[in-house]
DNA sequence: CCCTTTTTGAAAAATATTTTCAGTAACATC
DNA sequence: GATGTTACTGAAAATATTTTTCAAAAAGGG
């Protein structure tokens, strides 16, 4: 389905800035950020602004047209490191974080994506999110809040 | 080996300010934010500049002391999203990303960190970088830049 | 074509990070 | 232990990023 009829069909409104922003993201190859958006897509629509690119992507996230990237492995938040195991996994409820290991079992699936894809994989980022033992028989008791940030 | 012996080796000094964001991280169990630190080092070290820690903490990072894990799925980049598969790979010299299927072959990894750490796992973020096959072949002739950012 | 409601862009506010710079402190050498 | 070099520090300012506010404009159902 057409991105502007999923617009439609969700209530939102089908505007002149939406479609300029669609159509950048559309013929997108690599991931844009806010900024980059606003330049391609302001040769579409002149006046576009800055906040509107903000909105709708936050409109295209949550209809799960867009994907975010992350790039140049920019960070939020700092664990101290155990040598040689490299991913980690944080509870949703109370944020407690451990670390595993886990690079061997990813090795097939990455010799599969060099096959399908002639990408060489280099390096990768691999973070989960779920829930510890000690929040998961709390759970009936209170629910843990759904994620709502992007 | 000591946080503080592996800044020395490196001709790093061994500072108040430092040691008091190294206890901070050392007893952390959650990923923390810059201004987190900032709060708790300074019940060691009032004087504490929030600077210091960014500065510190792109020190250790440097010297694999502390892995950085993102928080609240914040994101740095947009893409077309493909309806059922979710990962992303970035060449890293040319940027230009395509998506791949893989979370049958993660379902295997899932159940063994189950089993490990206790946790239920519930989301997951996986993102390769590697070389896209056109940079590949030119890579011989001008090498990527190898990325210096956190 | 009109009315209601959503959407827009500018400006301001809030947040997050980096740079600059003069003073301070670490530590190698004496 | 004193001393000199150089790295490090914190404050302030600069820069960058994202969100909020609000009046005006536009979408699209009637």
């Amino acid at each position: 389905m057409a991105w502007e009829e999923v617009l439609a069909q969700n209530g939102y409104r089908v505007t002149a800035p939406r479609r300029a922003i669609l159509l950048v993201l559309q013929g997108a190859t690599q991931p844009l950020t806010p900024e980059e958006i606003l330049a391609q897509a302001r040769q579409l629509h002149p006046s576009l602004g800055l906040v509107t690119v903000y909105r709708t992507l936050d409109v295209l996230n949550a209809l799960e047209l867009v994907r975010c990237a992350h790039r140049d492995r920019a960070c939020h938040g700092f664990l101290p490191a155990t040598q040689g195991h490299h991913h980690v996994i944080i509870c949703q409820k109370c944020h407690r974080a451990v670390e595993f290991p886990g690079d061997e079992d990813l090795e097939g699936l990455f010799r599969r994506i060099e096959e399908q894809t002639g990408y060489r994989v280099c390096d990768h980022l691999l973070q989960l999110a779920g829930l510890c033992p000690a929040c998961q028989k709390e759970e009936a008791i209170e629910p843990y809040p759904l994620e709502e940030k992007i």
